[in-house]
DNA sequence: CAAAACATATAGCCTGGGCTATAGTTCATT
DNA sequence: AATGAACTATAGCCCAGGCTATATGTTTTG
């Protein structure tokens, strides 16, 4: 068995990911449409979650509350500059993680399915390892 | 902009993974300190996970509602046939996410640390691309 | 074998992230 | 400009999974 400190740290890093990737997937979603449409609507962001409006408009009451959104009542949603970063390194790595899976020979479905839930849980160090697998399999 | 209701079904699938993820590790967890203690305490299992007993308390029981574990009061817990088979499929999918970022070259700290999130979120696709680089980097 | 130490359970709280049903706004069309 | 459709918000509910404080068992040990 591991050192028991070592494995609750590491118990308590997947929880910490957890907590952030509701707001990752937003605010890369959020930029998606504003970039594809002009816009992020609430109920574009709830068709394409899956995922009911009063779901949407809590979420973002709580992505404003965090400093990654502004909205007025009845308008569509903006992301700050805080939540731009956010939005450019969730995306960064959506796609490295996306590409590292089809690099590696898994079909293009499930591994789109397969990296929204990879994306919240690579570090940078394996991030890299993913990008140098890319370019050397190219 | 991908298609709409694959993107929705992607994100639904992440969220059915999460409800699975706690009794996925729990059960694993529980399996290993038995194999190396003889028995799953709660106190154990609360150290290692880095959470607090009463946490612990209430996860068997949900675990034990969902068939996966018994436990009488202030007695340890143990695993039912489904709950081993859990622990079994989980150690596995632990074990290759495991060895695979190891094998691509990923630090023992960074590769145990990343290994305990991404393993929920791999399918059996990917999961046998992972053991096919293992084996290929032999 | 009693007392102390330890482990477990319970009560009561909180937040996140889901939902449905209902109410209120905005916008497009006639 | 009025109305209907579409969108957004609010209210009120649920469960998972955290926590602290307190109570109750169990085990160890003097
Ligand atoms: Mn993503
Ligand atoms: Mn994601
Ligand atoms: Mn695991
Ligand atoms: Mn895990």
């Amino acid at each position: 068995m591991p050192d028991a400190d070592k494995q609750a740290a590491n118990f308590q890093r997947v929880r910490e990911a957890h907590q952030v990737e509701v707001a990752e997937d937003y605010v890369e979603l959020i930029a998606d449409l504003i970039e594809a449409t002009g816009e992020a609507r609430a109920a574009d962001i709830a068709r394409r979650l899956g995922v009911s409006h009063p779901t949407v408009v809590k979420a973002i009451g709580r992505l404003q509350r965090d400093g990654l959104v502004e909205s007025l009542p009845y308008r569509s949603v903006f992301l700050t500059e805080s939540g731009r970063a956010m939005a450019e390194r969730s995306k960064r790595r959506h796609e490295v993680v996306l590409g590292f899976l089809k690099a590696l020979g898994v079909a293009d479905e499930t591994a789109e399915r397969d990296a929204e839930g990879i994306e919240h849980h690579v570090s940078d160090e394996t991030l890299s390892a993913f990008e140098r697998f890319i370019r050397d399999s190219r």
